[in-house]
DNA sequence: CGTATTTCAGGATAACTGAAATCT
DNA sequence: CAGATTTCAGTTTTCCTGAAATAC
């Protein structure tokens, strides 16, 4: 029989669930959590972004989203916007003080990552992550 | 600003988060979950094991594995066993039947792994779970 | 009329808290 | 008496489903 850490799936659930719980103790203070956090990371790589797109491209529910994007509303930190093609749509986008959370926040980010990878390289850590990007595919960032 | 992509530890949350649900996908038919598989697993791996060391290699919570050795001992899958030396605990060994259940769905545990790291080479596989096991380090199967 | 987007309400799941019971 | 182990009850959080409202 198989041990547990054999299977690589199951690694990788585990080390995912960790890797959200150091997360999520981080934003603790900010009274946010790592889904908030994704959501303003990914404003941030462009103009703003549908909430199909957010819901589709973060994976998480588009019920979901809505209270999401409440919260973000209510901290100041994002906007909803009419989308000028369709009616039904609303763009959300990132406000200044929004981006200065993300400015402000980014460092401590890091240092959870690599409080995580701490057992690794550096250059281990590039091999790694690339693997990962392979694994994620074009499903999503 | 970094993109969200950019960020091994967001890589590895999402990741984990994908394989938990194939996982799930694949248990449900068998109407357990991936929390009572890891148990299973984790049981199959030794001569049984304290609650206690349940909760601390799998890293659920002591109130939780409760439930889910209840719900194993239902299907006639584990068994909970007075400890010998302490009359607080109790030790939990699978039954033949777990045996059984586990030989008959290894081979599709092992297929969704596949699924999931289907972009990777043989090769590149063996280094991810190489690199995972690094950072998984001694707190966990 | 069928489909798409957002939103809300509801219930179902899961996770954490606190405390009790038992024992070391 | 302090601490450990299991268990339970209650609460909170999270997630999904279904449906409504609006628009394509």
């Amino acid at each position: 029989m198989r041990a547990l850490h054999a299977d690589t799936g199951y690694l990788l659930y585990r080390l995912g669930l960790r890797s959200g719980q150091l997360f999520n103790t981080f934003l603790q203070e900010s009274g946010l959590r790592l889904r908030h956090y994704a959501v303003l990371r990914f404003l941030a790589t462009g103009e703003g972004a549908l909430q199909r797109e957010l819901s589709a491209q973060l994976g998480y529910d588009p019920s979901a989203i809505v209270g999401l994007v409440d919260d973000l509303e209510k901290l100041g930190f994002a906007e909803r916007r009419p989308a000028p093609d369709d009616r039904r749509s609303r763009i959300v986008v990132l406000t200044e003080d929004g981006r200065a959370f993300l400015r402000d926040t980014d460092q401590a980010g890091q240092e959870v990552t690599d409080e995580l990878l701490t057992p690794l390289a550096p250059a281990e850590r590039k091999t790694l992550h690339t693997l990962l990007l392979r694994v994620a595919g074009n499903r999503l960032a």
